[in-house]
DNA sequence: CCTGGCGTTGACGTCGGGGTCAAGGTCTAC
DNA sequence: GTAGACCTTGACCCCGACGTCAACGCCAGG
């Protein structure tokens, strides 16, 4: 099997195939040509690291569990490891949630508190046009999220 | 006030309020030096845009407050574009909660299904020592949270 | 006068996960 | 023998919110 193939089994691109290869997550042997050649083993590496990513694992928290596949174990949670990973994932995961519904509950405060103090401004006369449309699109705002934790620069 | 002092203030730096500035969000007057000069309304927009920052609000997002202040308004959510602001983003939050709140799940059945193989295999024998200590730092995963929507790419 | 601590602009680096060329090699079918 | 579908490497581009230089100006104290 060759990248392209590989990448439409797995649903990806070849440029992402060629990133794996560059991180050493999912090396290649070469054919005679120097194209890359793949087999149904790769498929399964790629499919767990897919798996991941889509879990919103960073590459290289995939890496045990390729490994893990690698070292002949039938599912690639099966060493310890992966376990860990797991574990820090989970333990990450509660984290980030907790923090988000905070700022839920402080952000939804903010707003009932701002809409009460519109309505008192405005008495009973329902004329308030103050701000035009401004046309945004609704179906935009679902690409990448970030909890503010620490900046990631040397010294603070 | 100069821009040292104004950064100390609001816990910021100032590299931070020239990016500010280059951005049309918080621009500064100039001494004959070419120094530039703030004074406590500047200090007042500069915490709300803090503020919302810390929430997770990307600096767009901030804009319409610090317009909202700066046209004389008490607070920097009395207008109407503040208020739709603040509906987003409890949608987002919620969306990227719920989001969250699967893939925890999905995780932690993963978790407990692998853990169950493994304790399927070691029998009574407790002696597991497949894989050593890695020596990760466990202060370390606070950086940024990331959530795969999709990729910002041209077409798909 | 010199030092040190402020300030200035501009440019480049960071992080992750790739997208998107460009210039060429290989293979297959017609 | 040639089109065109595949493959190769290398290089630059993207996003957001800054960090981190470099190379200089301004100003106060000793």
């Amino acid at each position: 099997m060759r990248i392209g193939e590989l990448a439409r089994e797995a649903g990806t691109t070849t440029r992402t195939l060629r990133y794996y290869e560059a991180r050493g997550l999912l090396p290649a042997r070469r054919g005679e040509n120097g194209y890359r050649r793949y087999d149904e083993e790769d498929l399964r590496l790629l499919r767990q690291i897919r798996l991941l990513q889509d879990f919103g694992f960073e590459l290289e928290e995939t890496r045990p569990f390729v490994d893990c596949l690698r070292a002949g174990h039938p599912s690639g949670d099966a060493c310890p490891a992966s376990l860990e990973v797991y574990r820090r994932k989970l333990a990450e995961l509660d984290s980030v949630i907790g923090r988000l519904q905070e700022v839920r509950e402080q952000v939804g405060a903010q707003l009932a508190r701002a809409e009460l103090d519109a309505t008192a401004r405005t008495p009973p006369e329902p004329r308030c046009e103050l701000a035009q449309d401004q046309g945004h699109d609704q179906e935009h705002d679902q690409e990448r999220y970030r909890v503010r934790g620490e900046g990631h620069g040397g010294d603070e």
